[in-house]
DNA sequence: AACAGATAGTCAATAAAGGTCAAAGAGGGG
DNA sequence: CCCCTCTTTGACCTTTATTGACTATCTGTT
């Protein structure tokens, strides 16, 4: 089992990652890039590829001088998971009774599932309520 | 997190605005970048990308002796409907290059002009920031 | 009213990041 | 050995920051 240059990365990053004290890091990529020796766009290709927010994880940066990536870890499982579950589960409920197309609720689907990761439980909680009053405003309007 | 001095001069501003009993003050250019030794021009720099009117920020000001900027945050109703708008044209740009379909950007259209009223405009600002980035991510997935 | 001095604004050049994309390389399974 | 997928690299692009020369607009004085 012999790790690449990309799983160490990904390696040295999730510790870092983990021993932070909000589950948070900012890097900048050039610097990691000298680090380990390698090509900026490595970096990227490691951010993109393992940090994605499918994994659970949500990235920003900014360009030009001071430039940085940051990388948020987020706990799926905590406070409005089962809010966020509901919602889900809404949507596809009205996927079945058509009132919306397969594409509607994909793009739903996918903004309530990976989007908000960053909002304190209590909004978050309060905005799935208020998505899902304006999704039922949305199917009875016609 | 190493800060450029455009985020320094940023803050600075923000904690003194903050601070402030009505959420406004007053400065002058040529004082402030003296205190953080720069040129002037870079104090208009960071007011003009910082403290627009999409970040909820409004500013006046006057050249000449006892000249001044002031910049105000606003509370009220003005501050979400410049991101709404933003967000809106944005859908229709999607829309235009064919990376949403007419039912998802009609449903994305409703859900933007006709929710999130009673929140307060800060936290409107950040949800319709976040709501873009997370379109783009999807439209980008393929 | 004209002028002088004091401010703030504009704009373009330059520097300093990070992003994109496609081609080449490396491994592994069939 | 061939093919497919994942990795690595590098040339080129876009965004953001910093600086300074030049411009515009006030205020106060004569």
């Amino acid at each position: 089992m012999k790790r690449s240059l990309a799983d160490r990365i990904e390696q040295y990053l999730k510790v870092l990652i983990e021993r932070s004290e909000d589950k948070q890091i900012e890097i900048q990529r050039s610097e990691l890039a000298e680090t380990f020796d390698c090509v900026p766009s490595q970096v990227t290709y490691v951010i993109s590829t393992r940090f994605t927010e499918m994994e659970g994880y949500f990235t920003e940066s900014r360009r030009g001088g001071k430039g940085y990536v940051r990388i948020s870890r987020y706990h799926l499982e905590n406070g409005g998971s089962t809010v966020r579950k509901e919602l889900v589960a809404f949507i596809d409920e009205l996927l079945q009774e058509d009132e919306l197309t397969t594409s509607q609720s994909d793009l739903l689907r996918h903004l309530v599932s990976y989007g908000f990761m960053d909002m304190p439980p209590e909004h978050r909680i309060r905005l799935f309520k208020h998505l899902r009053k304006l999704l039922v405003d949305y199917v009875n309007m016609d």
